[in-house]
DNA sequence: AAAAGCCCCTGGATGC
DNA sequence: TGCATCCAGGGGCTTT
């Protein structure tokens, strides 16, 4: 569901739909990730500038303060004027002038919270630490090969740990070090500047295609305006554990790094 | 400062 | 069919 593709397609639905919307009404259900941080009353009359992406956070602005939005593991946002009955795991709605935004989020990893702007400690917290932009020329060799050259630590959790590059989630991780040819396992700093070139372009190369193309589907992903997401991954080795490479048929590997699986082929990813 | 573990929560798939 | 176990795309927090 919601890596960077899919955050940047759900964020392009419905950001002109909702521009200079009035907030009417504030629903909260079940407790996500953390308390929205106002009183949801506070929130009624205020007009929804804009919507931004931050790394895998959507930036609502309003006239006065901003809300920040993570879609955690499971969640999805849809808008609409006529939006089917609340199910059990819709746990926020932004009722506005110009329709509804809601969060369904099953796991509540998720999270809304409020901050009176962008520096604020409750933005900064959230935001602070991220990494370069994948997608915007910020994002050139230079500054990457300097940002994995201070970390000692394996690559795939670098990329992971988003304060050198956002975005980069735990498939696309192990998807974008196959295109490298690198192993996952590497310590980042060993990385010379050819294999950062080379993994620089992957990142720009599969993110890229994915929000031209509705989104990645992982599952079943649809945006916010319920367009379906037609850029079906094909993987090379993520879930792949056991089947021939797709270059060279020897069996993909699986490793456990952080508590959280990566594959390769010990082949094509010699080092 | 950086790295490693832990944890939040529900649901789907799998195995007995 | 029922029940237990494992696993899941994120990332902040606490501990080393």
């Amino acid at each position: 569901m919601p890596e960077l593709p899919e955050v940047e397609v759900t964020r392009r639905s419905f950001v002109s739909a909702i521009e200079n919307a009035t907030i009417l009404d504030v629903y909260c259900g079940k407790p996500l990730r953390w308390p929205l941080g106002i009183a949801s009353a506070e929130l009624i009359g205020r007009r929804v500038r804009t919507v931004r992406r931050r790394g895998k956070y959507l930036l609502l602005d309003l006239d006065a303060g901003m809300l920040l939005l993570h879609l955690g593991m499971s969640g999805s946002l849809s808008f609409g004027g006529h939006l089917p009955a609340r199910g059990a795991h819709d746990h926020f709605e932004l009722r506005t002038s110009q329709g509804t935004l809601r969060l369904n989020d099953p796991r509540r990893f998720g999270a809304v919270v409020f901050a009176p702007h962008e520096d604020a400690p409750q933005a900064r917290k959230l935001l602070g630490g991220l990494g370069m932009e994948p997608l915007s020329p910020d994002f050139d060799l230079e500054r990457f090969h300097a940002g994995l050259k201070r970390r000692k630590a394996a690559v795939k959790q670098v990329l992971l740990a988003g304060d050198v590059v956002v975005g980069v989630g735990n498939i696309y991780a192990s998807e974008t070090l196959f295109m490298a040819g690198i192993r996952p396992t590497r310590s980042a700093a060993k990385l010379g500047l050819a294999r950062v070139g080379r993994l620089r372009a992957a990142i720009r190369e599969v993110l890229e295609r994915a929000v031209n193309q509705g989104g990645s589907t992982l599952r079943n992903f649809s945006s916010a305006n319920g367009e379906v997401g037609h850029f079906q991954l094909d993987a090379m080795v993520y879930g792949r554990e056991g089947q021939a490479c797709r270059l060279c048929t020897t069996p993909i590997r699986r490793v456990w790094q952080g508590q959280r699986a990566t594959y390769f082929c010990p082949v094509c990813q010699k080092n």
